[in-house]
DNA sequence: GTAAACTTAGACAGTATTGTCTAACACGTC
DNA sequence: GACGTGTTAGACAATACTGTCTAAGTTTAC
């Protein structure tokens, strides 16, 4: 009642800060521990170490392992997320410039969203825990994979209405262009390695070739093999 | 010395027969217990369950957990090899139906390498605990995937000699055409579901169906949309 | 029928882990 | 300086698992 420079948050100011930093520091911990060892084979000593943060804590802020475990993977799949969807927005719009966009755009789709550290982990943790917690990752079933490409069925169907693609099947060409995307880099991030930039570029550039190869619009991929010729 | 219908093999027929059972019924238990619950979280007591044999029957065909742990990966390892040089080799000589033939191996590897009991196994496991283990899956890595890749490349390479494909790196068409035949397929098997013969006949197809479009003759993948004027 | 080999159920020690509890400690506000 | 909140280290019971051991049972070969 006295003196009140910061009357709602005040009194919760700083204790909170730190409280908050032991959650996120929690958390970044529990992450980086069920990634490598799974579930069962993390222990939360384990983790309280890496976190430099006593057991008791942990059972403060989160009341038992499966509580804690759900907290982590749910703020992984809203970190993902919002990222897909930054990703998704950078889509190019026009036509012109096709494959430096494309292939851009592919590059940022594997270095923010596949092969980043969240990629990983939830590509890791659905196969190793996703028939244990069903309900837990249909979330990220249904708006991550899922939301991409039928995100990606749209953007590629407005982009098509130029003319600068010819596109059939609007589900199968999103699905194939991630696949392509995906296609060099599958032997690298199988066992957890993460591809440079040079390594990502390159498979963006291969991914967009031929995926423009079969649905470029034949006037614009194809000349570069005639007007040789001339040269 | 009596009498010896079968000299050398007659002394261990029988037992080692049943033995033989035992074995092959705690590796499949294993596998199974494993691929579900990872290494840490699979108990020696529910795989002995699992195969109906007695927890001591384990530990005295496999010393300890790993050694049983190994013997099962290298087990699916060396079948998953098998199978794949087996499907590489119906892989098409020639190029007449082209689409037809490729399809058609496209759907053999989806189902007999990728989409099957081994292949999930292997995905799963090189996922949970390929870091713990790195040089029991470096066989895999390299006679698995990468020999895929190669051995689908020198294919390739062969097949285009006869002027029905133009494709410019061999290794990337390999690696692209590995992952178009995923494409339709990656959203299903993330979760474990097993693909019908249906899924797996429509993935194939669109697959092969982009990959000629991209590596295709011109002449021949083209005319389907000029000769349709005339019907 | 007998002996050898294999299998089984259960007891067992040793270890690791989860989750609780307690008492001391740190830090900020009043 | 007193108080409240949050943190820490350690002890602790309960549980689960690995790997060993033993005594019995079963199968197979001769």
């Amino acid at each position: 009642m006295r003196n009140r420079a910061t009357p709602a948050k005040g009194t919760t100011g700083h204790t909170q800060r730190g409280q908050c930093a032991k959650r996120l520091s929690i958390l970044e911990a529990a992450a980086d521990v069920f990634c490598r060892q799974g579930f069962a084979g993390a222990s939360i000593d384990e983790i309280a170490a890496e976190a430099c943060v006593s057991r008791q804590t942990i059972y403060n802020h989160y009341r038992e392992k499966e509580t804690l475990f759900v907290a982590v993977v749910d703020d992984v799949i809203n970190r993902a997320n919002a990222m897909l969807f930054s990703v998704l927005s950078s889509f190019p719009e026009r036509a012109d410039n096709l494959e430096g966009d494309l292939t851009a755009f592919s590059f940022r789709l594997s270095k923010n969203c596949v092969c980043n550290h969240d990629g990983k982990f939830l590509r890791k943790l659905v196969q190793t825990e996703g028939e244990h917690y069903p309900h837990l990752f249909e979330s990220f079933r249904q708006q991550g994979p899922g939301k991409l490409t039928n995100a990606l069925s749209a953007l590629l169907a407005r982009l098509s209405q130029s003319g600068a693609l010819v596109i059939d099947d609007f589900d199968v060409a999103a699905r194939q262009f991630v696949a392509l995307g995906n296609a060099d880099l599958q032997l690298l991030t199988l066992f957890g390695a993460t591809p440079t930039d040079e390594q990502l570029e390159s498979a963006a550039r291969n991914a967009v070739r031929t995926f423009l190869r079969a649905y470029g619009r034949p006037a614009l991929t194809e000349p570069p093999q005639l007007t040789v010729i001339g040269v």
